[in-house]
Order: structure tokens, then sequence, then C-alpha cells
DNA sequence: ACCTGAACACCGTTCAAGT
DNA sequence: ACCTGAACACCGTTCAAGT
């Protein structure tokens, strides 16, 4: 059944090719599912060939880390409005694409970061922060603070397993007499927990703090 | 050198304390660098000991993730004062766990949740948050929030790679062309990543949202 | 019932060889 | 320079065997 290969013609691979292929089967198939063989046999060559452009497996799941981190939206495509607005906007296109790529936020957790971030809408959510007049210190907190409820939210309700059911099966079989509340308030956060409008609660929760304590005029 | 090992005596072995030392192992050397055999050597048996009580790898991940979530604290010790207090306090102590849990991070983002959650402290929290006022689908949003925040920055800031040095110098060499704002914020930025107080800062921005939308009025 | 060693299929990677 | 197949050490797991 498996057929001899053709040899493959030459620079068919670069490393942008086996980054973005790499994410894409991860994507799809879950972090543990690639290996160098499946990745290859996607590619249509050789095993080995993958290792003219990478040294290890390690630095083919950072670079489809760094692929899938240069490729989320910045969110600043539609600039308009006020400061809150755009930062809302900023954070709901990154957590959207966030959950897309449910492999890059497991890499994003599961591996050394070595200080990488997503840039894009790192700068595009800081500048509108500083423009709104807050300290770089809070303008940082306030970024990190939102980049992480982003991951978390995003990580929590990636849609590895089928939610809805689950959630609320394993909710109603928890012992009632330990955890009444738990119990009790089932349907509710079974609803909330899959829902796609409970990021954005949160969110609103973190701008209208943010906006409560912003400062009334714009420094230079 | 490996001289034979001695015939383990019986009973050595459950899948509790295969549990507890496949999560040992994993905080301290990484997921990645957990396998039956080291395992096996850990608890000084035969690798195939752990079949007799475990199916297959998968299962010894759920068993420590689940051995895991048990054990985070409720939170809910020093269980006075105003409903945010407590709501505060129940946070700081799950947060603070999972910094010293990475692995556990790490499981809970990697692998289908199935449901699960860490039942003793949402139970304590929900019910601080009932017993505040809130109707059942606030309270479910305002938990739900909380705990994916906790997680996305105990996941961010997880102690796996030298972290200020490693930052700092990675904000330093964007090209600041691009990226002017996170150029200009470099120090606060790395300042601010691995501070103690950022997770703080965060909460408290969701807690005084949540109070100003508290009700004034317990039901019942 | 519970623990063990040998063996098998599969994985990441080294090596020597093709073009 | 870039692609390839064979081979090696290691992993999860099956099997048959010990006590």
């Amino acid at each position: 059944m498996t057929q001899r290969r053709a040899r493959a013609p030459r620079h068919t691979l670069d490393r942008s090719a086996i980054a973005a292929t790499a994410l894409e089967l991860m994507d799809a198939d879950g972090v543990p599912a690639l290996t160098i063989r499946s990745l290859a046999a996607r590619l249509g060559v050789a095993p080995m060939a993958l290792y003219n452009h990478v040294r290890t497996k390690e630095e083919i799941l950072d670079a489809a880390r760094e692929y899938g981190l240069a490729r989320l939206p910045d969110g600043a495509t539609g600039a308009t409005g006020n400061w809150w607005d755009r930062i809302r906007e900023i954070n709901l296109a990154f957590h959207r694409a966030l959950r897309e790529h449910p492999s890059l936020v497991t890499l994003l957790v599961a591996r050394p970061l070595a200080g990488q971030a997503p840039t894009g809408a790192a700068e595009a959510q800081l500048r509108v922060l500083v423009d709104a007049g807050f300290t770089p210190e809070v303008a940082s907190r306030a970024h990190l603070t939102l980049l992480h409820y982003a991951i978390g939210s995003a990580a929590w309700t990636s849609p590895r397993v089928e939610p809805p059911a689950v959630g609320r099966a394993v909710l109603e079989r928890l012992p009632a007499d330990r955890y009444p509340t738990l119990a009790a308030l089932a349907e509710p956060l079974a609803a909330a927990s899959y829902d796609d409008k409970q990021y954005a609660y949160g969110l609103d929760l973190l701008l209208d703090s943010l906006r409560a304590t912003a400062p009334k005029r714009r420094p230079a």
C-alpha cells in the first residue's frame, strides 16, 4: 500500500513551512500527536529532511509557537472611539484568536517562554493605555492583567473535549452534602462555562475598574 | 553500577502514591521528564508494577491532576470580614498554590478537563458570592472570571525559566521602530511581569468592579 | 493478587550515503 | 546544499512467568 516516496524537489522546505504545518497539525490533532514522522509525511518529505532546517523537535515547537504568536491579530484595525472601546476590541480579537489555536495556548503554557509575547497586540494595547494617560507602571500592570485573563480564559475553555454535557454531568455527580453550592449552581455554572459572552463579562469588569481609575487629563 | 533490584514487598503501591510521586517529579523536572521508567525507579519498583494499578500513562497524568486539584487550599480558613476580603483571600491562596505546582497548571491546560475543577475553592468562593446576594447567574460568571484570571496569571508567570533577565533582554531586543511603546516600557513591564503583587493588582481590579455591582440587600 | 524481565512497535536522532 | 534509508537508544505497553 505505502508506495515508495518520490524524491522531493529541493527547497520545498523551510523553517516557516515547517512551523506553519506543525501548528496546523497540532491544532487539529493535539500537541502530543505531532511527531517528526507525521510532520514529515504531511510535508511530503522523509523525516530526516527536517533536520536540514531545524536541530531538534524542541526547535520545531518553538518555531510553531513563534509563528502562531506573530500571526495573532493586533486588534488595532478599527481603532476609533474611546480608549476603553479600543482596548476592548483588542482583547476580544486576541481572545478569539487564541481560542482558534488551542495548541498555541498549550505551547505557551507548557514551554519556557523565554520572554516571548504577542508583541503586535501588546504594542497596540500599551500604546492606547499610555495615550489614555496611564503611567508606565500602571499601563504595564493593566496590560499584563488583561493578557493573563485572556490566556486563562482561552486555556480553561479550550475546545478539547465536548464541553457542555460533560461539564454539567460532572457538576451534578458531586456529593451535594460536601458541595451544596456547586450542586445548587450546576446549571448556571455549566451554561456560563462555555458561553461566548463569559470572557466579555470578565473583560468588562476589568475595563470598568480601569476606567474608574483613569487619569482625567493626558500628559504630553 | 546498577545493582539488581530486590523484589519489592507487596502493596507498596497504590493509585494515590503513584499520583503523588508523579506530580512531585513533574513539578521538579517538568512534565515531559516523567516516564514510566523514571516514575517506577523513584517508587523503587519495576516499570511494569505500575500497570497493576493503572491502565495507561494517560491515566497516571489524570490521577496526578486530580490529586493536585484535590489538595489545593480552599482558602476559607480565616473566613471573617467582608465578603470581598474573603474572596480576596480565597483567590490569593489559590493562585499561590498554583504557582507552587507548575506542572499542575500545565496538566490543566494541556489535557481535556472533562469538567474537572478545583472543587474545594470553587465551593467556598461560590458560597461567599451567593451569601453576598449575587444571583446564581452573576455569581457563576464572577466565579469563572476569577478562576480564569488566576489560571492565566499562574500559567504565564510559571517559574519555568529564569524570568527577570530573560524578559527584559527580550523586550530590549525588539526593534524600537516597530514596537516603540514596548521598548519605552521595557523596564516597568519586566518589573511587573514577575512581581509578586502583579496578580493582586488585577484581582483588586476585579473585586472593585464586583463591589460596585453588588446588591445592597441579601435575599433569603 | 501483585511484582518481574523479555520483547515489540514506535519515537527522536546519529551516521553514512546519495544527488 | 539538501534529501534519503538504515540503525541506535529510549519510550509505552503486551506477554508469559514468577511468588
